[in-house]
DNA sequence: CGTGTGACCGGCG
DNA sequence: ACGCCGGCCACAC
């Protein structure tokens, strides 16, 4: 694994991985992490990939649910469901259809 | 250096 | 089944 003060970069790199048309929740990733009991950080570090330069895939992360809990800090709350249509995912009254199919989990799949 | 905050999760009433 | 509460860690002010 890589150095844990890039924490941060790290939840970016996973979410870079996440697969088109798949999706991963924030605790998947904490999980991975090691910060299993902190998926707020993720959640906040995603917060942080808006100041990022690089174009971070934020759409393709849900909360356990399955549920677009991040959509309204996309600018428009529209644009999280339309980025994930557009690669192929559901998403009904905010909630990924199919959620537990379509999950990847860094874990699992790494 | 101390406090606050956060796109969550899991357990308990 | 639903709602509330605490925990946990990193970063900004």
């Amino acid at each position: 694994m890589k150095a844990e003060g890039d924490f941060f970069k790290m939840v970016f790199e996973v979410v870079k991985l996440v697969p088109k048309g798949r999706i991963t929740t924030y605790g998947a990733i904490a999980n991975y992490l090691g910060t299993r009991s902190s998926a707020r950080m993720v959640g906040w570090a995603m917060n942080k990939a808006h100041s990022q330069t690089e174009d971070i895939p934020a759409h393709r992360v849900v909360n356990r649910n399955g549920m677009l809990t991040g959509k309204y800090h996309f600018g428009n709350p529209t644009m999280m469901e339309a980025l994930l249509k557009k690669e192929g995912v559901i998403v009904k009254k905010d909630i990924v259809v199919d959620f537990k199919k379509k999950l990847w989990d860094p874990t699992i799949e790494l």
